[in-house]
RNA sequence: CGGGGUGUGGCGCAGUUGGCUAGCGCACCUGCUUUGGGAGCAGGGGGUCCCCGGUUCGAGUCCGGGCACCCCGACCA
């Protein structure tokens, strides 16, 4: 295998006359196609040596390596591609990171799999660090582990499933919490071997319905997923804040800077406990509500409001009225003469066959996550037209009176429980009712907070008005306590003999989605602006006239001479104009740029430009070409300063 | 799954009421000249016009059916 992949990269077979194996037409050629295309793959870019250049640069030392930018995988683009929609897409689409294969689906270019690849290693550093032991689980599993949790049934179209040729079924894992528990339920026996935290890397594909932004939302993805065992809900909870830590840890390193950390919804995962970690952006798909003076923050999906419903209104009669034609809010309200406050809003479900009807009042929107766990309806949809008569109502006309508990799920918010005087639905065609008093005329129901917290509401904490903020979730932890361990059976021993359960945590990152985070949060209109710990090129050379031989000879030895100090720098030399170069470098997007030219090579000196969101103060202008190898190497830690920790806890 | 939009070279686009060999800019290749923020000249290569069917002497263009992708919504462990 060895011998035949030099074979195939044939080193040897660069051509004195120009280009490097990876452009030339006359390399080996393929034997499985035979087109004489030649096989290549991404790491013979680091390794393969370049062309002498065009129309006469200087030919190549012998046994130099280089990482030319012509070699580099990836079109840059000057036009921006037109399906580009947020400014961090447009720049990995124009930069050439990513390339789109399907809907939601995308190879990762080498630019965009280094940057990943350092999120990766960051991650790595932060999961051992709290006691994770990396392991590798597969992409697919059988039916039979989800049909033993439970999920096989109760997650829809979003799990992929597919059967073999034998016709036994199986799924592409979007999670691993069945194959994880499959693991450790064959591998740990005693309390002895607990805690124990396992994690993996690894490709997830979910379905989604839509996709959109690039990295930002895919179907197939890469994810840390992380699954702690404990012996009780409290050893759980103490790793759970550690993990907590470790996390803030990992989005600083990667040099996001707007990331908080909100309650959040367990949703099908199960379990009592979650957190999510959001970058906060206006392009984000979640809504999120804060409030700057307790700190309250949450998910809207769970956002809870100190809502104060004081009226000193009396009791109205029950009074039925007719409203032909009126069927929204705002036509029922304005029909009457009266506003959305005092109207009771019935918005209507399905969940499987089971009808749902949720009751708020005018002016706030129902909250389905909340609903969702209120009426303990997982499969929660909204209901068809023709579905309303078996519910016993009719569209538009819905109200809380009349109706059958029996065959209908009520449920009320507290905003309508304690507002007096309320337009209902009357459960026929142009007819309301007005005077509804829940309690008078209603009585059974589930009571629950059901609506979606609006900004300006009344912290739960303070009292103070509530803000409403956009976020992108990159990561994410649940406590999920025994549903899995449970549900398949995962059995220790504890010290005094008796067979237990243990308890469960999970803990997720989106690599890709980290990544594209960051370019989303930090960048200007010519390329990202990468932080230095997660940047795909840390140092790039510019060589400007590299025609000239004296030029480029500076520039290739500063080259070797960062290599050999360990660096992996970028080197152009190119024979193009200045602006070409300088528009590819931004969006290459390397830290620290080295120029060479010919009056700084006359001068002795690299010219140095910084592409950094916030550079500390004093940093050369320009370095002595004598020993240039330990001062870039000295600016790089300086540089890396504000993603480390630097020993302080 | 609903609503809207787009499919023409790698990217961005033009292509009239159906009519000549399907065009433009960028990118790419060759040569020369240039070289500090996307250079100039000359020459050159690259297209199943998303697919299938139909109408027609003739279809990128008209008709029917399909597919893909994008946006808004529904949905989202």
């Amino acid at each position: 295998m060895e011998s035949r992949k030099e074979e195939v990269l044939g080193f040897d077979s660069v051509r004195k006359s120009g280009h490097g194996a990876l452009r030339g037409q006359s390399v080996a050629t393929s034997r499985r196609t035979g087109q004489g295309q030649p096989l290549t793959r991404p790491r013979a870019l680091s390794t393969v040596c370049p062309r002498a250049g065009r129309n006469g640069a200087p030919p190549r030392r012998s046994g130099a390596l280089f990482v030319l930018i012509e070699h580099l995988l990836g079109k840059r683009l000057p036009d921006d591609p037109k399906d580009a929609q947020t400014p961090g897409h447009r720049l990995m689409l124009r930069g050439g990171y990513i390339r789109q294969i399907g809907q939601g689906i995308y190879s990762l270019l080498p630019l965009a799999w280094r940057a990943c690849a350092a999120v990766e290693a960051i991650v790595r550093e932060e999961m051992n660090a709290v006691g994770g032991q990396e392991l590798l689980m597969p992409v697919t599993s059988p039916a039979e582990l989800w049909q033993e949790s439970g999920r096989w049934d109760a997650i829809g179209d979003e799990l992929v499933r597919f059967t073999d040729r034998t016709d036994h079924s199986y799924v592409l894992n979007m999670t691993h919490e069945e194959v994880v528990v499959d693991v450790a339920r064959g591998n740990i026996d005693s309390y002895r071997q607990l805690p124990c935290m396992l994690y993996q890397i690894q490709t997830k594909f979910r379905d989604e319905p839509r996709s959109r932004a690039g990295l930002i939302r895919v179907r197939e993805f890469t994810m840390k997923d992380a699954y702690s065992f404990h012996r009780t809900p409290e050893d759980l909870d103490a790793y759970y804040k550690k993990v907590h830590h470790a996390y803030e840890r990992i989005f600083r390193r990667v040099g996001l800077r707007d990331v908080i950390d909100i309650e959040s919804d367990t949703g099908m995962m199960g379990g009592s406990v979650a957190h999510e970690f959001m970058l906060v952006t206006p392009i984000g798909e979640d809504t999120l509500v804060v409030c700057p003076e307790s700190g309250y923050r949450a998910n809207r999906e769970v956002a809870a409001a100190a809502r104060v419903y004081a009226s000193d209104e009396e009791p109205q009669p029950l009074r039925d009225v007719e409203t032909p034609g009126q069927k929204t809010i705002d036509e029922v309200t304005a029909f009457l003469g009266s506003d959305a406050r005092h109207a009771c809003k019935c918005v209507a479900f399905m969940n499987g066959t089971q009808p749902v009807l949720a009751f708020v009042r005018g002016d706030f929107e129902v909250n389905q996550a909340k609903l969702r766990k209120a009426a303990s309806a997982p499969d929660l949809r909204a209901m068809q037209e023709e579905e309303f008569a078996a519910a016993g109502s009719v569209p538009g006309y819905a109200g809380p009176v009349g109706l059958d508990p029996e065959k209908v799920v009520l449920v009320f918010d507290e905003s309508v429980v304690k507002s007096p005087n309320l337009i209902v639905g009357a459960n026929r065609r142009d007819w309301h009712r007005t005077g509804f008093n829940f309690g008078r005329d209603m009585q059974g129901g589930i009571v629950a907070d059901i609506t979606d917290v609006v900004e300006g509401d009344p912290c739960p904490l303070s009292g103070k008005p509530l803000e409403l903020k956009r976020g992108i979730e990159i990561g994410n932890i649940f406590q999920l306590g025994d549903k899995y361990t449970k549900a398949m059976g995962f059995q220790y021993n504890e010290e005094d003999g008796t067979l237990r359960e243990p308890v469960m945590g999970c803990y997720g990152i989106g690599i890709g989605r980290t990544m594209a985070s960051v370019v989303e949060e930090s960048h200007d209109e010519n390329g990202p602006i990468w932080p230095v710990s997660i940047a795909p090129y840390k140092v790039q050379i510019c060589c400007l006239q590299a025609k000239n031989e004296e030029i480029a000879d500076a520039a290739r030895k500063a080259y070797e001479e960062l290599r050999a100090a360990g660096m992996d720098p970028l080197l152009d030399a190119r024979s193009v104009g200045a602006g070409f170069m300088f528009a590819d470098a931004d969006l290459v997007g390397a830290p620290i740029r080295l120029i060479f030219s010919k009056r700084n090579v006359a001068a002795g000196v690299a010219e140095m430009r910084y592409r950094i969101a916030a550079p500390p103060e004093g940093l050369p202008a320009e370095l002595p070409l004598e020993g240039l190898a330990d001062k870039v190497r000295e600016l790089l830690a300086q540089l890396m300063r504000p993603y480390t920790f630097d020993g302080v806890e």
